[in-house]
DNA sequence: GTGGATATTGCATGCGTATGCATTTTGGCG
DNA sequence: CGCCAAAATGCATACGCATGCAATATCCAC
C-alpha cells in the first residue's frame, strides 16, 4: 500500500528545525544554533543568512530541546499560597514581570487552603526547573536536603526557616511589628489585641513575640488574642467574638491586611464601629484593598518589589554557583492611613503617602 | 590511576537517569522507560524490579527528555489578565486544580494593566506548551491562523471571539444581563446606569448591550454611563461623577464585581450612601469579595468551576484530535445578596443562597 | 607578501527518554 | 511435551539543539 507509505511526517506540533534553516540559509546547523545562541562565535554575515531564512519559515529554536542540550529549563517553579489573600496575587504578578524581565518562565503551582506543600513538591522536582520560590511556604529539612543534592536552589519568599541551605527573602517582620506598636502606645490607646495567622508561620511568630513584648516593656499586655489563620472567614468569627466580650479592646494587631480586613468588616458592617475612631486596625503588608475608601487601612508596607527583585537576584548568583544561601530582609514603612488613631508627631514623607516611625529615644 | 578512572560523571544537576536505574535493576533502558510509562508492556516481575531500583536511586523520567521525544510537554500556557480584580486569582487558582487533574502543569504569564498582549504571546509559542488559555483577553486573527497552522489550540476563558478556530468558554452573559435587568426592574427602580469595562471587551458588549435593550424594552433608558475599564481606581473616578451629578441613579450595573466593589467604596465612604437602600448596585461574576459583609453585593455569578472544566475538556478533546473548535456558553444565576432593593417575590433555592429568577411570562 | 593570531565554521556527539522492530519468553491448550 | 499466539524485552534510533574539537577562513602587523 504505498499510499500508507506517504511518509511525510505530518508532524503535528512539529515545527521548523535548525536542520531546514540551515539547509536553507545553506550553512550547518551549528551555525543556526549559533545564531540563536547570545554570545556564540558567528559572523555577521552568517547571521544574517540564517536569520533571514528563519524568519522565512518563521523558525524558532525549540526551548525543550535547548534544556534537554544545556540542562537548564530557564524555568522556575513558584509555589503560591491560597490567593484569598489579594497581597500574593500582585506577588505573584510582581514576580512574574521580574521573572521574565531575567529571561524565565514562571511554572505555577497553587496549594489549596489546609493542604501540605510536600506532594506538589514531588511535582515541581520532576518538572526539572531551574530553581524554587516558595511564597509563604515552608520545608521540610528533608526535601531542603534533597534540594541541596541536586543542586535546585531554593527561595523562601515571606517566610524563613533554619535550614542552612535554604534562602528567604522576608521583610522587616520585627522592625514593622515594632513600629506598629509604638504607633498604637503613641496613639495612646490601652486595650490591645492580636489577631494570630498560622501559628507555625514564621512572619506570625515574627510579629507577634515583638508586639507582646515591646507592650510589656511598656507596661501592657493582651486584652484579647484570636487565631484567624490567614483565613478571611475564620478571622471574621474572631472578630465577632471579640467585639461581643465584655473587654472590647480598643487597638488591634492583625497579622496581615488580609486578616485586618476581615476585622474591619465586621466591626463596620456588623458592629456597626467607627474604625479608626471607636476602634484602631491595623495591619501588615499593604494589599492593595488596604487603600479602598471603605478601609483606609493604617498597615506596614511590605516593599513588594523589592522583595521580587532580591528573589530574582538570588537566583541569579545561585544558578552562577554561589554557595551560600542568603537570608534578606528587607526593610519596610508604616504607612499611615485612618484606620488606626493618629498620635500627635512622628510622621514624614510627602503628603499622599504618609510614614511614621517612632521617635527615637 | 583507578581512583580516577571512578569516572562517575560528578554532574552538578544531572540526576539520576534510566540507564543508571536499568543496570541497577539488571534490566534495559527500555524496561525502566516502560515502567513509567502508562500502559506500556512490562511485566509485573520486570516492573517491581525496576520500580526497587528506582526509589533506591530516587529516580523520577526526565520530563523535558520525555517532552523532547513525545514532542509534547504536558504544559498548558495560560495567560491572564491583571490580577487586580480577584475573580481572576479566583480563576487562576481553579484552573491550576483543574489543569493538575489533568496531568498538565501550567506556564504562567500575566498581562500588565494596558498593555498588549501579542508580544507575550511570542514567548508563549516558544516554549512549547500543549495549549493556550487565555483569560480575559482577545486574539488576533493572524496569532489565531499562527496557532492553528502549528496545532496549538486556543481557549478563551471569559470571553469570546470570532475566529473560528479558536474555543471559548463564557457564562451566559446576554442570559445575566437580562436576568439582572429584569430583576431591578422589578425591584422598582427608575433610574439606570451603567458601568461599562473594556468596551473592546465582548462580555462587556454582550452585558450592555442586553441592559440597554431590556430597558428599552419597558421604557427605561439609561440616566448616566461610566466606563472602569475594569480597573478599580478610573471606576471609583466614575463612581464620584456620578454620584455628584444632579442626576442620581437608583439603579447601578457594574459590568462585573470589581468595578461594583469600586462603586460601593465610593458610594459608602465617601458619599454615606446605604448601598441597597439609598441606591441599588449590582455586578457580575459573583467575586469572593463580594461576600464580605461590607459589599455583600447582589451579583449574576459566573460558574467557575464549570468553566474551567470545560477549559479543561476541551483542551483535552483538541490534543485528542478534535477539529471543531467549540463555543461554549455556562449558565450562570443571580446571587441575590443585599447591595440592591428586593422585588416581592422570583426567589429560590435554600436559604443561604438565594437565587432569583425573572417569573415566566 | 607572509606568518601567526584570531575569528568562524562544520562535524560529530551528547542530553535522557520513547518507541518501532526483531527477538525471546511466557502461557495456554491439546 | 509440543506448538502457536501473545506478551515481554532489548536494540537501535530519533527527538532538536548545543558545543568541544579540529579544520578553515580572516585579519593584522610588519
Amino acid at each position: 500500500m504505498p499510499l500508507h507509505k506517504n511518509k511525510s511526517r505530518r508532524r503535528k506540533r512539529g515545527l521548523i528545525t535548525a536542520y531546514e534553516v540551515a539547509s536553507l540559509a545553506g550553512v550547518s546547523q551549528s551555525a543556526v544554533s549559533r545564531t540563536f545562541t547570545f554570545g556564540a562565535s558567528v559572523s555577521e554575515r552568517t547571521r544574517e543568512k540564517v536569520m533571514k531564512a528563519a524568519k522565512k519559515l518563521n523558525y524558532r529554536p525549540n526551548l525543550i530541546a535547548r534544556s534537554l542540550s544545556t540542562r537548564r529549563s530557564d524555568m522556575v517553579g513558584v509555589i503560591v499560597p491560597p490567593l484569598e489573600n489579594h497581597f500574593y496575587p500582585e506577588m505573584l504578578e510582581t514576580l512574574a514581570v521580574e521573572l521574565s524581565r531575567t529571561g524565565r518562565r514562571m511554572l505555577l503551582f497553587t496549594t489549596p487552603q489546609d493542604s501540605p506543600v510536600e506532594p506538589i513538591l514531588e511535582d515541581v522536582l520532576h518538572a526539572r526547573v531551574d530553581a524554587l520560590v516558595m511564597v509563604a511556604a515552608s520545608v521540610s529539612s528533608h526535601f531542603a536536603e534533597e534540594c541541596q543534592k541536586i543542586g535546585l536552589p531554593i527561595v523562601l519568599l515571606n517566610r524563613k526557616t533554619d535550614e542552612k541551605s535554604v534562602s528567604s527573602v522576608t521583610s522587616s517582620n520585627k522592625k514593622g511589628a515594632d513600629t506598629i506598636t509604638r504607633f498604637l502606645l503613641a496613639g495612646g490607646h490601652q486595650r490591645f489585641a492580636y489577631i494570630a495567622g498560622l501559628e507555625s508561620s514564621s512572619t506570625n511568630r515574627d510579629r507577634e513575640e515583638t508586639f507582646i513584648h515591646v507592650l510589656a516593656q511598656h507596661g501592657h499586655k493582651l486584652v484579647a488574642r484570636g487565631i484567624g489563620d490567614y483565613v478571611f472567614d475564620r478571622t471574621a468569627q474572631v472578630a465577632r467574638e471579640m467585639l461581643s466580650a465584655r473587654v472590647r479592646p480598643d487597638a488591634v494587631f492583625c497579622c496581615n491586611d488580609h486578616m485586618a480586613l476581615a476585622f474591619i468588616n465586621v466591626a463596620k458592617a456588623e458592629f456597626n464601629l467607627a474604625v479608626g475612631k471607636d476602634i484602631s486596625v491595623v495591619g501588615f503588608d499593604d494589599a492593595g484593598q488596604s487603600r479602598w475608601p471603605l478601609f483606609d487601612l493604617t498597615t506596614f508596607a511590605q516593599p513588594l518589589h523589592k522583595m521580587v527583585e532580591q528573589v530574582a537576584k538570588i537566583i541569579d548568583n545561585q544558578l552562577a554557583g554561589a554557595k551560600e544561601a542568603p537570608e534578606v530582609v528587607v526593610p519596610g514603612e508604616l504607612v499611615v492611613r485612618g484606620s488606626a488613631r493618629l498620635p500627635k508627631d512622628g510622621f514624614s514623607g510627602p503628603s499622599t503617602r504618609r510614614i511614621w516611625t517612632p521617635p527615637t529615644g
